[in-house]
DNA sequence: AGTACCACCTGACGGC
DNA sequence: TGCCGTCAGGTGGTAC
């Protein structure tokens, strides 16, 4: 599930649970999700403690006093569990990290198209990885700036992690739904004002999502997600929610309500 | 510069 | 019950 929102969880989860411990050791399946091996993870940061965590987008950074930062990414599936005094671990975790208390950190991954890796500076990880500013860090005439030269569609540009990160599919969908534009519109059809607006429905979004743990459960019943189903009703008008494609992935709009 | 499509993985689900 | 195709909240490469 991890988009913005679930990542920020992610990340209060592992800084209340896994700082300020001493690492003693590491251990990952060898497989590619280590973009860094364990081998080389470990040699970098036992013992030392995690003493800083920071989210861009999607990416996870736990940082360690000796400035080295595991880096993490979910892919389309996983969490962190924490266990303490070495008890067992969820299926289909990947990497491990072991503290001198015997407490346990796992990055679990089921589809294994997420990532762990290693890097000395997170500025110069995104700056190679490509990743844009966070979506709830930039400001409001950045993000106009930024969509003002753009073509194509309004839901590739969401999504698009090098332009702004941390929007993917279904938060996209969401934002969306509740700004009223179909997701095929262009955006060099959106006025300023327009874009003024979507920068207020992102924040919007991502923030309440937050509030409430990600949890998709705990969401309004007034937003599309918790009805984003082929052929369940509109929240707003009650017409039916249609399943459309867009670059390859499911999409659900209210067509009366995204007519805009 | 965008987009469409495939690939990477595993598991759940529906149809037959 | 079992097999098969399809799909899932991400990203990267490639071809157009």
């Amino acid at each position: 599930m991890p988009e913005l929102p679930d990542v920020e969880i992610f990340r209060r989860y592992a800084e209340s649970k896994a700082t300020r411990k001493t690492i003693k050791k590491v251990s990952g399946d060898e497989d590619q999700v280590m973009e860094a091996s364990a081998r080389t993870i470990g040699r970098s940061i036992n013992g030392h403690q995690f003493i800083s965590t920071a989210r861009k987008g999607k990416y996870l950074f736990m940082g360690t006093g000796n400035n080295k930062n595991v880096v993490f990414h979910f892919g389309m599936t996983g969490n962190f569990a924490y266990r303490e005094k070495k008890s067992e671990l969820p299926a289909n975790t990947r990497f491990t990290i072991e503290f001198e208390n015997g407490d346990l950190l796992g990055f679990v991954n089921q589809r294994k198209l997420g990532m762990v890796d290693l890097t000395d500076g997170i500025e110069e990880f995104c700056r190679k990885e490509e990743i844009g500013p966070d979506a709830l860090e930039i400001s409001q005439k950045d993000f106009i700036d930024l969509l003002k030269t753009r073509e194509g569609s309004i839901k590739s540009a969401l999504m698009d992690q090098s332009l702004v990160s941390g929007i993917g599919n279904i938060y996209s969908d969401e934002i969306l739904f509740q700004a009223g534009w179909h997701p095929n519109k262009q955006v060099p059809d959106l006025s300023e004002s327009d874009l003024e607006e979507l920068y207020q429905k992102i924040h919007h979004v991502l923030e309440l999502a937050i509030k409430r743990n990600a949890d998709p459960a705990k969401l309004p019943y007034t937003w599309l997600l918790p009805n984003r189903e082929e052929g369940k009703k509109c929240p707003r008008c009650k017409g039916k929610i249609e399943k459309i494609k867009i670059s390859g992935r499911g999409c659900y709009i209210c067509p009366s309500c995204q007519n805009k």
